[in-house]
DNA sequence: CGTTATCTTGATAAGTCTCAATGCAAGTGG
DNA sequence: CCACTTGCATTGAGACTTATCAAGATAACG
């Protein structure tokens, strides 16, 4: 069940009439393609719940990912799709369009989500630019365990090796690899691929920091 | 001579007081570092003339070149500032602090600042994520023919080996060896290390994009 | 229960970094 | 004016990391 087009646009619409009438959420099957709308430039797009990618194909056919959003994270439509993105369920979500840049001030500030975002950018590049495929993971799972937080006892990552991947830009057998070899020194525990139990938090971010 | 300290809150100050007044021109010296003043979330930076770079320290000791400066271009101080940023000159350079984010629409939306910023990482997000050296140098050789535009028999390079390098995350060595490589292709001229000609844009296009 | 997708591991090849040495040009001080 | 220094550019050799190709293991799913 996608946004249909312009959904968005009239829960702009109707929020500008009637203020306090809370935009209606949506929900995104596993694998769905959020739509956006062709006039998307005030629109932003709130997580209820839920996991989603932004996904930029290549010209060589890869895709890169550049970020993954979590329940309460927000990102301006406008700025996914002047960069050719799309955004994918990658398990079953629930979101909420609104409007930004001014039109809703209170919600959500125009320039704070360009500077989160830029700051999110800024970090990625420091990674991709610099770090090898173990800093990369090291500093990806920090970040996964910050972002997912759920309690001591370790996390879920949503995604698959593939994703994280093409987020990472590294092969998904580097990843694997990666994954198998930080289990080998005793960093981490995969009861089973998906769940991570971070061991020695220390020495995590002496790699990926 | 570099920028006094709030030095660039003074011409904001003399600028809404009497906005048609233009702020005095400030000159640096090759290699001389440009002063971030601490509360500068509302200043931006306009190149006169001259090549400029934004670098970010690594903690491992490298550093990062997140963008090149040239005559026209403009840039947020708050955003370098927070990522731990400076602006130094690779060429002796001129240029103009003005108010940004609505203290003075006219001259610079802060929405265009962020917007352009936000392009112009993601494309430093694919190059570097996909790209490898080769196609690196590619796209920042027609980058650079693009921004600095000095008709057609080819462009003067401000910026050295290293400099490019640290753009491109790569090292100065691999510079060196795909610069030879394009030439020996047949891609390129090096009549000298600094001036490039492009022989074969096509190709390039091919290579970088 | 078979089919498919995902995850994992291995072997090999390719690309890049590091270390080292040399060349070159500009500037400096005697 | 000339030796000298210094910084940048270039090239080579070797080590290391990662991608690619291939195959098997595991889990999800109709």
């Amino acid at each position: 069940m996608l946004i249909q087009r312009d959904t968005a646009a009239r829960i702009l619409d109707a929020r500008a009439s009637t203020p306090s009438a809370a935009p209606a959420p949506r929900r995104l099957r596993r694998g769905a393609l959020l739509h956006l709308p062709e006039r998307c430039d005030h629109l932003a797009l709130r997580v209820a719940e839920g996991c989603l990618r932004v996904c930029h194909p290549l010209l060589d056919g890869r895709r890169q990912i550049t970020d993954f959003l979590f329940a309460g994270d927000r990102i301006g439509l406008m700025e996914v799709r002047s960069h050719n993105g799309s955004i994918e369920a990658v398990t079953p979500a629930t979101m909420v369009a609104f409007a930004a840049e001014g039109h809703d001030p209170e919600e959500w500030p125009a320039d704070d989500l360009y500077r989160m975002r830029l700051g999110a950018l800024q970090s990625r590049l420091f990674m991709l630019g610099h770090k090898n495929a173990r800093e990369k993971l090291a500093a990806f799972l920090l970040e996964m365990s910050e972002r997912l937080a759920q309690g001591e006892d370790g996390f879920r990552l949503p995604m698959s090796r593939y994703d994280i991947a093409d987020y990472l830009c590294v092969s998904p057998e580097t990843v694997c690899r990666n994954f198998t070899q930080m289990v080998a020194d005793g960093l981490l525990m995969l009861p089973d691929s998906q769940t991570v139990r971070i061991l020695h938090r220390a020495s995590l971010e002496f790699i990926g920091r």
